[in-house]
DNA sequence: CTGTAATTTCAGAAATTACTGAAATTACAC
DNA sequence: GTGTAATTTCAGTAATTTCTGAAATTACAG
């Protein structure tokens, strides 16, 4: 571990929040370390500058891969493989977002949907219990459907939007007249969000 | 447990979603049957249904208050404790964003602060690291405003919002005299996001 | 093809996290 | 205060996850 003090407390303070972002101490410090190198790293320098074992490495490699937050790269002459993160830290926030919402989100929508779909049948409609389900269904949908809509706006468009932040609303609360037009097209949602990892067996 | 199936189902898909979420099983169960009882519960019933020890109700009840996701009451004449789940979905989704904003975003921005500031004494100012370090506490930074921002607005205004869509560009693409007058106040950050459960021992 | 470098797989060891039952503490009725 | 119900703590155990080194596989140069 011969690297400078900076990179040093950054990669092992992504280690620590690792298991708080879902991924492990060493697939965290791989990323951090990824992330603030300049060229891009083969799987023995990471070994060298983290001190883990090449299998570990390779696993948290794999790791990074299914996630898609690393780019597999090629030096000329060299068959290793070389790894590197997006220079576009936008591109790494959306597929940040993409991939947890696949892992975290996608799995209850689609059991939620299976289960009311399920239930429709059965005699009860009114039940509490599938009111709350069909509450929570429909939360889930109106969230991924704005996310669906929000993740097609190109980034140089996106940007000022933030930036705006809750100001968006002081424009829409402009005269009728203009907002008018948009009233009709509620409900962004129903379709998308597959079936995902689906780790309901059923 | 002698619980209704759809219940059923959904307290043990959140059991198993637990450990993506950031919480256990025993949590994530516990959590999903205080969401669906109309009822609030006692650590007890908790225990019967779901066939944990009570003292592991006990841990889970404690975690899930430390998340500000359940309720304490108390009923007439009964000394024992019983939670609930609050009515309002929205109430939970803010929570729930702002409990994991909390252990997942803020200890990062922390650290990213404390070591800019450390490095701007030192010599070098265009370190790359360095620079890819600010790039990246100026995005959480943003991030953070943004949210900090958006999370002021009451729920009744926000959901037409979300509804929008990507919509809101149509509207703030509108002609400049009617945006104009926004264009000042950017930069929406720098304050707030304090010092959080400080992961960082330093 | 053969040989070698690079990577992956995988069984077991190490570390961490979740869970239990017993003991301790707290909170209240009498 | 004493006694009892409710809750929490905690040490030990169970289960899970992470990590390693050795073996297997893959990819390619000659």
């Amino acid at each position: 571990m011969k690297l400078d003090p900076v990179k040093q407390e950054v990669v092992l303070h992504f280690g620590e929040m690792g298991s708080r972002w879902g991924i492990n101490r060493t697939v965290g410090q791989i990323y951090a370390l990824l992330f603030l190198s300049e060229a891009p790293l083969n799987a023995d320098q990471i070994c060298d500058e983290l001190g883990f074992s090449r299998s570990n490495v390779s696993m948290g490699l794999k790791e990074l891969q299914a996630w898609n937050l690393v780019r597999l790269q090629h030096q000329v002459g060299d068959r290793r493989d070389y790894f590197t993160t997006p220079e576009d830290l936008w591109e790494i926030v959306r597929t940040l977002i993409d991939e947890r919402k696949k892992r975290e989100i996608d799995p209850t929508l689609s059991k939620l949907r299976t289960l009311l779909l399920a239930a429709e049948d059965s005699s009860v409609e009114n039940d509490p219990t599938l009111q709350r389900v069909r509450e929570l269904k429909d939360l889930f949908e109106l969230l991924t459907g704005w996310y669906e809509e929000i993740n097609q706006i190109p980034t140089d468009r996106l940007v000022p939007l933030l930036r705006l932040g809750a100001a968006v609303q002081r424009v829409l609360m402009l005269p009728e007249r203009v907002t008018g037009s948009l009233r009709g097209r509620s409900d962004a949602s129903s379709k998308g969000a597959a079936d995902a990892t689906a780790i309901d067996g059923d």
